[in-house]
DNA sequence: TGCCAGGCCCTCTTTAGGGCCTT
């Protein structure tokens, strides 16, 4: 059974190719519907973190003095997450994080590891939420609280039960094509890059090639 | 002086502009 890893960056800033680094990383595997691993840690880097971000994600230049390398962390969760498709909310920014502190860290490429993005999904398949930013999207699905907002973990972990909602719509939606097959992380990338009229014919496709 | 992300989507579009979403 497919196993996807969901994952979840705090950084200093908007984009690595600004400077930005990564100050912690929250991992969350997903198989089958259920939460079946967890991984957070926070990640030294010596970036100095701005207030704003300090206030935003409450993680102080003080609390990442005592944290592990960024370059080990990196090493943990690519080992944690080896050959899992992933998903991020938003996983253009998340995917920019991953790949520059993976190489950072001297990661060998993981070809696998092509990302999902919840965002573009739930934009096709949810159109009725009044916005798509995470925590609108926890409550209109009344995910549970996982915990602080801006904390890597607990975003993870509703971008996973997000994820699993997601998966259950398209399952629901498309039960005809379907039967009963789970909704598969390929799926759910040719999905996000479907133009919303011809979702139908997305699906329909998917499970042909299958 | 004024600008300083990037990828995606929508529309009063396509020779463009503005909003969303992430820290």
């Amino acid at each position: 059974m497919e196993t996807i890893a969901v994952i979840d960056f705090e950084t200093t800033g908007m984009t690595p190719s600004q400077g930005a680094r990564a100050t912690e990383i929250g991992a969350v595997l997903v198989r089958g519907g259920e939460i079946v691993g967890q991984y957070q840690s926070l990640m030294y880097s010596g970036v100095h973190i701005p207030p704003f971000i300090e206030q935003l994600t409450g993680i102080s230049n003080a609390m990442l003095r005592d944290a592990p390398p960024a370059e080990q962390v990196m090493r943990e969760v690519a080992a944690f997450t080896r050959g899992c498709p992933m998903v991020a909310h938003n996983a253009a920014f998340d995917r920019g994080f991953w790949l520059a502190e993976r190489e950072r860290a001297g990661c060998e490429p993981d070809l696998a590891q092509e990302f999902a993005c919840t965002v573009l999904l739930s934009r096709r398949l949810n159109t009725e939420a009044p916005n798509h930013k995470l925590g609108t999207l926890a409550s209109w699905f009344g995910l549970p609280n996982n915990g602080r907002a801006h904390r890597a973990l607990a975003d993870a972990l509703t971008t996973a039960h997000l994820l699993v909602r997601l998966q259950d719509l398209v399952a629901q939606r498309y039960a005809d094509q379907l039967q009963g097959r789970p909704v598969r992380h390929e799926l759910l990338a040719a999905l996000q890059r479907a133009p919303k009229t011809q979702l139908d014919r997305c699906v329909a496709r998917a499970q042909a090639s299958s």
